[in-house]
DNA sequence: TAGACTACACTACAATCTCAAGCACACCAG
DNA sequence: CTGGTGTGCTTGAGATTGTAGTGTAGTCTA
């Protein structure tokens, strides 16, 4: 499926696993605080609920994020990152800052470019500072 | 459709662009030095054509890599990361760093060979099994 | 009591990625 | 000169992945 990778490299292996779709973004809106799945599915903006589900257990099973199941039947469930996931921060701050020195076409202004389409962003620019986000 | 960007940041910009498949590998083997198509394609490792050519073209468009032709007939061309693809170096870093305070399973078939060096801290990315760069 | 909400399983469908082959030409061995 | 290999890149079939939509059991709100 994926890289067969030629050889076990810690960087690569990251690499596969944060290339996939959504996960930066789920990491992003989690860095924000814990939240629930819906939660975070709004958080995060136009995934939808089967690949959130997907990559939130791939992000668990890599000890990225911890799941704790507060209710069963009502369901209720609080995703966190780890202090792994945490660290994630790091990466996430890499891009923001190549983002910030490397675009300067975003003016955040409503310019919707040429055959480009701006997805979605709940959340302007996930860092220590929170939005008024209900949590 | 449900997605609706009140303010689209460039950190979400990028997330979008890097979380495609094979473009940080692509990045990160570029990082090494300019190489020509097959060449590149060989360094990444596992990636197809098909798959190489859209994201380099992708990339090109984006200002991160530059494609110069040097012969058209006997096929030769060289891409190459312009500033803004080698400022990405700071993430693929920062990857790397998380990678290795993180994950510590490389150890199995990575260990260094002899007169090899282990990826230490602050070392610029170069997994183990790299072709020797013969150019 | 009706409706909204919770977290997720399930199915059918679309987008994407991959494999394999091929093109047009240059270079080198024979 | 002929054949084989290498180059950059395209095309078409096929596998993989992501998606929308719906349903469930229970609780919370109006």
């Amino acid at each position: 499926m994926t890289v067969d990778d030629h050889a076990f490299c810690p960087v690569h292996d990251s690499i596969d696993l944060l290339q996939e779709k959504w996960v930066l973004h789920i990491v992003r809106a989690l860095l924000d605080g814990p939240r629930g799945f819906n939660e975070l599915s709004r958080a995060v903006g136009g995934v939808n609920t089967t690949t959130l589900a997907a990559r939130l257990e791939r992000l668990e099973r890599e000890g990225v994020v911890s799941k704790t199941v507060e209710s069963t039947m009502p369901p209720r469930t609080r995703y966190e990152l780890t202090e792994g996931g945490v660290a994630l921060q790091g990466v996430i701050d890499a891009i923001a800052d190549w983002a910030r020195s490397h675009l300067k076409r975003c003016a955040t202004a409503a310019s919707p470019g040429p055959g480009e389409e701006a997805h979605d962003a709940a959340t302007p620019v996930a860092f220590p500072a929170a939005p008024p986000t209900a949590r």
